[in-house]
RNA sequence: GUGGGCAUAGCUCAGCUGGUUAGAGCGCCAGGUUGUGGUCCUGGAGGUCGCGGGUUCGAACCCCGUUGCUCACCCCA
């Protein structure tokens, strides 16, 4: 042991080792498969960008730009943040770049949030989301759901639960908080402790409110979906049409408000009912028709979705506890010659796409093989002196239980076919 | 930002009202079989009992502090 000092992962951060990992590939991989299917290609965007990026898109008001996000100063003195979230980054790219609308891409990201971890709940996740900017067509908000709804399933999620609601637009939305202002004001004594003191910041956070005593008060109070404008109301009425139409099973929730400041009209958030932890959202989303503007560029419609890749995750394993993973290899070498010929055959199977491993440092026969075994491989390749003189190489069925048969001897120039052909037998 | 629980081997955990050389299972390494894994048997390595202080003849155990983990509130993915 050293006696340097060690280190670990900061607080809320956490490292992905395999075999865990192969999970993550999976995940991002399928996504990636499933945002092409609907015509997104990928974007990667810088992890922190100036602080103003995140201030202005999500809201100076919200709880992230206050208080959870992480700040700092470069050399330079410039304030960065790192990204909290995938959308606002997003957005100024396309800003900066002024892509031919619709600009559809996906996104794979770390974001970060200062808050004190729990189950499901961390300060580095990881995102993955589509943007979609330059219609206001609300088929692209049904095409939005289905393909996040289409990528849980393939994912092997089924407790999933869709909540849509429409928050309003520029015409509707600002009457409506007026008159919700109005209404908390005269109850505001009725309101739990903390929004009787903050309601005015944000009125809308009131009707996410968990306490019996908001919800009281906002139930005998005006309702979003009441007050929508008659561009609102379709555009709602088009999309959950839609959603029918796709068999996607959806509620109306007129509490839905979500976190960030920018969302007009469609909002929607999924939630894994195999999760027991507070932290039960894999995914969520919305319009967001004025974010464009809010960062300097011209108006433009948009609207995306997110998924916290961590709660995929969760989720997966809630719904399939003992999900059994695929071996990473096919072969596994065991050499006892240490002859140069052995790399040359690695190099050759490997070149076949077949997966090889072998184990190092001189080890006996036995060792190797139960390294072999332990590798997943279904096949052993045991090279000795004699096989080596003969050139040969004994091939060995590491998952038959027939001992009779358990290993045969193939000439070093038929080994690659033999083993394909073993292969593609047992994979079907 | 607030509150609860927990820190003993790589992992999961035992360790009695404080008592002498700190344990188990799994995993790892080796041997039993000098060319054969997954079963079995034997042996081995691996711990400043999170860290610092205090009480005591004596602390993994009690007290205080601290750090970390974890769960919940808030909010979110």
């Amino acid at each position: 042991m050293s006696n340097k000092r060690s280190f670990s992962a900061p607080v809320g951060t956490h490292d992905v080792l395999p075999p865990q990992s192969l999970e993550w590939e999976r995940a991002i991989g399928l996504f990636s498969s499933v945002a092409h299917l609907y015509g997104f290609g990928l974007v990667i965007n810088p992890i922190f960008e100036d602080v103003g990026v995140f201030n202005r898109g999500i809201g100076e008001n919200s709880d992230v730009a206050k208080k959870e996000m992480y700040v700092f100063q470069d050399r330079s003195d410039r304030k960065y943040a790192l990204r909290p979230e995938g959308t606002a980054s997003v957005v100024r790219s396309y800003v900066q770049h002024n892509p031919t609308p619709p600009w559809k891409v996906f996104y794979v990201t770390p974001a970060f949030r200062y808050e004190r971890p729990q189950a499901g709940r961390y300060r580095q996740h990881h995102q993955l989301g589509v943007e979609a900017l330059g219609t206001a067509d609300p088929n692209l908000d049904i095409e939005v759901i289905a393909m996040a709804w289409r990528f849980y399933a393939s994912f092997g999620l089924r407790r999933v639960d869709l909540m849509v609601n429409s928050m309003g637009d520029a015409a509707c939305r600002p009457q409506y908080i007026e008159s919700l202002n109005e209404h908390l004001r005269a109850k505001s004594p009725k309101l739990c402790d903390e929004h009787q003191r903050t309601f005015s910041d944000n009125p809308l956070r009131v009707l996410d409110c968990k306490t019996s005593a908001c919800i009281e008060v906002t139930q005998c109070g005006p309702m979003l979906n009441d007050s929508l404008c008659d561009e609102c109301r379709e555009h709602f009425s088009f999309v959950t049409q839609g959603l029918s139409m796709l068999k996607i099973p959806w509620t109306s929730n007129s509490r839905l408000v979500r976190g960030f400041d920018y969302y007009t009209r469609t909002t929607f958030e999924f939630t894994s009912t195999a999760l027991e932890s507070a932290q039960n959202a894999i995914g969520g989303g919305g319009r967001y028709d004025g974010l464009v503007e809010e960062l300097g560029g011209e108006a433009t419609p948009g609207i995306g979705f997110g998924s916290g890749i961590e709660r995929l995750l969760l989720a997966h394993q809630a719904e399939h506890p003992a999900a059994s993973e695929a071996p990473s290899i096919d072969a596994f070498v065991v050499d006892t010659t240490g002859d140069f010929s052995v790399q040359v055959l690695m190099d050759e199977l490997r070149t076949a796409n077949i997966r090889i491993d072998q184990s190092y440092d001189g080890r006996s026969m036995k060792s190797q093989l139960k390294v072999a075994d332990r590798s997943g491989a279904r096949l052993a390749l045991l090279i000795g002196p004699q096989e080596l003189s003969r050139g040969e190489i004994t091939m060995r069925y590491l998952r038959e239980n027939d001992e009779s048969s358990r290993q045969i001897s193939v000439p070093r120039d038929k080994i690659l076919s033999e083993i394909k052909q073993y292969l593609s037998q047992v994979k079907q």
